[in-house]
DNA sequence: CTGGTCACCTGGAAGC
DNA sequence: TGCTTCCAGGTGACCA
């Protein structure tokens, strides 16, 4: 599920509840996830928390003399539960904070819960990251000139973190037919005016997202159901074989990095 | 540095 | 019904 709405969306609705909340206790029903879930994890209760930020898809939890990291792999939710509330299957991490309970549920355990007391800027999970794509700093002339010494496909530049975050699979390919980009174009054949385009498509593409998850927000955060909303209404997205929503064409899918790739052949140059 | 491949893990859908 | 195969929203590690 989780590309950067889904986890702007999970910010959202998590912030007003945590901020200024102590957390009161930790349960590790399952540690084996992307690595393993620490004892500085466990000793968690005390802190306050800060802020709930975000950088690229993870979620950090300011707790103030450190930060929780969190990331939610490829299937990973947090809810809001009120405690007590019995474990599924893959209900691998709890945090409650007083009368809340932020649950963590992860079948694939691709996700991860980490704690850092450094610097954010120098965990190595994110000091290499790239740009923000809702950021002012992502401009055609920025984008354009990252682009320019990539000679991979425009798809796989887009997904391609140590440059621009956020960007997933799902909105990749909706972000180049939004900007009538075919995916395949090597990112240093991308020109300005294409990079414009395409700035323009990936703010727009990923704006919409987080409104359409944003408005089905409730008790629950990052629920299945916001964007399965926004995939309901993809322009190419898992619609391979199925006709362009511009100008009927069938739609493709192809493979890129071992990644599927959908696009209208006739729309995207 | 770049770019390509693999690995991690579970579950659902499709095919036989 | 049951088994097999493929596919899935991410990304770090490792290699040439």
């Amino acid at each position: 599920m989780p590309e950067l709405p889904e986890v702007e969306v999970t910010r959202r609705g998590l912030a007003p509840q945590l901020t200024g909340r102590m957390i009161s206790g930790v349960e590790v029903r399952e540690p084996r996830l992307r690595w393993p879930v620490t004892q500085e994890v466990r000793a968690l209760p005390g802190r306050t928390v800060r802020a709930v930020r975000r950088r690229g898809k993870y979620l950090l939890v300011d707790c103030g003399d450190g930060h929780l990291i969190v990331h939610l792999g490829m299937s990973g939710s947090l809810r809001l539960l009120p405690p007590g509330t019995p474990a599924g299957k893959h209900d691998h991490f709890d945090l409650v904070l007083g009368d809340r309970l932020l649950r963590l549920r992860d079948p694939r355990r691709f996700g991860a819960v980490l704690w850092t007391s450094g610097a954010l800027e120098a965990h190595p999970l994110l000091a290499r990251l790239g740009v923000e794509p809702l950021s002012r700093a992502l401009h055609p002339a920025r984008l354009h000139a990252l682009a320019r010494g990539c000679r991979m496909p425009v798809k796989q530049f887009l997904m391609d973190a140590r440059r621009i975050v956020g960007v997933g699979n799902i909105y990749a390919s909706e972000s180049l037919f939004r900007a009538g980009i075919d995916p395949r174009r090597r990112a240093n054949r991308v020109s300005l005016e294409q990079c414009r385009r395409l700035a323009a498509a990936i703010k727009h593409t990923l704006r919409a997202a987080i409104r359409a998850g944003g408005s089905s927000l409730r008790d629950y955060v990052g629920a299945d159901s916001a964007p399965g909303d926004f995939q309901s209404r993809a322009w190419v997205y898992d619609r391979e074989g199925e006709p362009c929503r511009r100008c009927a064409t069938e739609i493709r899918r192809i493979a890129q990095g071992q990644r599927s790739t959908y696009f209208c052949p006739r729309c995207q140059r």
